[in-house]
DNA sequence: TGGAGCAGAATCCTATAGGATTCTGCGGCG
DNA sequence: CGCCGCAGAATCCTATAGGATTCTGCTCCA
């Protein structure tokens, strides 16, 4: 079959699943053998998806022993991310300001309905990770948004604390509204906002 | 034999050198049973480690077709990468220059001597890497500086043009004295202007 | 009671084999 | 002359097997 996507890929994409629902605890062991029997498929493609996932951050290898998933992060870590998420992705959101930007999609949130239990969070990390992208790529940088991207940070923060809805969508309209209207300091503060905001809606959680 | 590291690290580092070296060419298709045959190692640790590559974005895969080296960066891109570099690094020095940095060592580079060989070159670039990851560490924000390493700044400038010596080390000096005397915007400017500098050089040779 | 030592089991790492897909060169046709 | 289709070869992808290493639990001794 002209199946464009390959096993790897697909393992690759279900451990992640699993890391980011915790299906598999934080700083448990991920076996090669037990991951392969669940997806049942064989261990060389568990491998090679391990191998990837290692290089994203989100398990380590020991030699000779294994897998293991990386830790939560620690509220120092927590502090550090949004440090770096603020660096890049306000300079992303100014630059999208100068840029043309008319036949740009930028993705609405889900209606924050009565909590939906984990199927609605996961659906709001996910909406929430594509604005951002769609952000950084209207930034018009192909390399500072690669950068934004393998920080992961909507997958470290939705594993640290599902995110609350709040005034998210109003935070995003202003971002939008500023970069549409072509003034960089404006989308650079609109962005600082949100973040500042949304670091401060999950803090109180941790 | 306690051998602490395995096959496929060793294979991952030598493809990388690899890659580097010009051995394989910019765009060109690294197959993995030539790559294993010339190693001398079985196709699976050569998997792992192209999983690995491509995940740091040194070389695609194409599904079922295999895997390709990256290109060069394009003149766009070059700037891009700076754009980034300015935005990381100028922010890691800065952060530095509030640290405790008596006890750090900022590696110095190699004497600009006549030598014009490659391995002179290649000890160059590693020695500019070293001291712009000291400061990354200095900076005292572990996320920061796995944004910085991430961006493999030092091999695609490599990859495209030889460094030249020129004032590098005096550059590199005046960013550790303004580190070390704690003034953070001094910091700054100094790891801007450095960057600005070696944009300008390598920008000659292209 | 607490720690060192050892045997069994589990796991990892590498090598090899077989089916599926893609690439390449050549001939035929418009 | 250029484009399409096809057969052979090369390559990739996945599965399985065997040796090497690590982990676990128990026993023994100070």
């Amino acid at each position: 079959m002209g199946n464009r996507t390959t096993l790897s890929d697909e393992v690759y994409e279900a451990v992640k699943a699993l890391i980011m629902d915790h299906a598999i605890a934080p700083g448990a062991r991920v076996t090669i053998d037990a991951v392969s029997r669940q997806l049942d498929v064989s261990p060389t493609p568990v491998r090679e998806a391990l191998a990837r996932l290692e290089s994203d951050g989100l398990v380590v290898k020991r030699p000779m022993a294994g897998y293991t998933t990386t830790p939560l992060l620690t509220p120092g870590e927590f502090e550090q991310l949004f440090e770096v998420r603020l660096l890049l992705e306000c300079a992303a959101a100014a630059r999208a300001a100068t840029q043309e930007t008319s036949g740009v999609d930028f993705p609405r949130l889900p209606r924050p309905v009565a909590d939906r239990g984990y199927a609605g969070h996961a659906a709001f990390t996910a909406a929430d990770a594509a604005f951002h992208d769609a952000v950084a790529v209207a930034g018009g940088n192909p390399l500072l948004r690669d950068a934004i991207t393998r920080l992961h940070a909507h997958l470290h923060v939705h594993r640290i604390s599902f995110p609350g809805a709040g005034t998210t969508e109003a935070e995003h309209a202003a971002i939008v509204a500023a970069i549409r209207s072509g003034d960089p300091s404006g989308a650079d503060s609109a962005m600082r906002a949100h973040l500042e905001a949304a670091r401060d809606r999950h803090r109180l959680r941790t």
